[in-house]
DNA sequence: ATGTCGGGATACTCCCGA
């Protein structure tokens, strides 16, 4: 089973890319963020005539999280509990084939310090309290999407140039590790620990070109979970197609 | 400081967030 994560920024801009990827790689699971588009102008009817039930929590201008499926897909929860007053779509779940997906859009934070990367700690802590409360229900699960984190100094290009910014500062990283310290695994750091993977390369300054990357997009997989993991991958190639993101796809496959 | 995107507002060019 193949579940990928991807940052669309702009799930309507993005949509020839979008088909192009699932078509190429044909993902059981994908989860999609950025969508930058209200609930009802998600693209419901292209997304399932390429195969794929859907699950989404749209925002007009920014945010907005999705689940596509090959398979039968029941959502769970939308929103990250914690804070009734925050209306930003970044977090949606569901259930397939048995194994609870959450899928997520942390908060940039920059600039930093400031309110901005203030909702980012906070939203962490949030995510940091309910995700305890999933890795010890004992049922498979996935937390997966754009963390705005470069966990440690090998996850960037120039790490030196970012320890001021809010995806690199240490405050960011030490929520990053408390999470992982209930007992998660980031499956692609696992499986490739000394490799130089990067997920996200700004549009400015030819940064793919130059290969001047971020990783920041993760899978965290629960204990059960941790033992089917066979493999998991970027697939880099697709930032380079035209009117592409500025993240790639990232995968893994479990038994 | 800069650069480049997508989306949206006021609209044929700007700003915001990233």
């Amino acid at each position: 089973m193949r579940i990928a994560t991807y940052n669309v920024n702009g799930v309507n801009g993005r949509l020839p890319v979008l088909l192009r990827w699932l078509n190429e790689t044909q993902p059981d699971v994908a989860c999609l963020q950025e969508l930058k588009a209200p609930q009802e102008n998600f693209p419901r009817e292209a997304i399932a005539e390429a195969g794929y039930n859907a699950v989404w929590h749209g925002q007009k201008s920014w945010n907005g999280v999705a689940i596509l499926s090959k398979h039968d897909i029941v959502e769970t929860g939308r929103g990250l509990p914690g804070d009734p007053t925050d209306e930003q779509s970044r977090y949606i779940e569901a259930e397939v084939k048995g194994i609870t997906i959450g899928c997520l859009y942390l908060p940039n934070g920059n600039p930093a310090p400031g309110p901005k990367f203030d909702y980012k700690l906070q939203w962490f802590d949030r995510l940091i309290t309910y995700a305890d409360g999933l890795v010890k229900s004992d049922k498979p699960v996935i937390i997966t999407g754009d963390y705005n984190v470069m966990p440690t100094e090998i996850d960037v290009y120039k790490p030196e140039r970012w320890v001021d910014d809010a995806l690199f500062r240490p405050e960011t990283r030490a929520a990053f590790h408390k999470l992982l310290g209930q007992g998660w695994t980031d499956a692609v750091r696992t499986l490739y620990p000394n490799e130089v993977i990067y997920t996200f390369w700004d549009y400015f300054r030819n940064a793919y070109g130059r290969n001047a990357g971020l990783r920041i997009d993760h899978f965290l997989l629960s204990p059960q979970l941790k033992e089917k993991l066979q493999k998991a991958g970027v697939d880099k190639h697709v930032r380079g197609w035209e009117k592409t993101s500025d993240h790639a796809p990232v995968w893994i496959e479990l038994k």
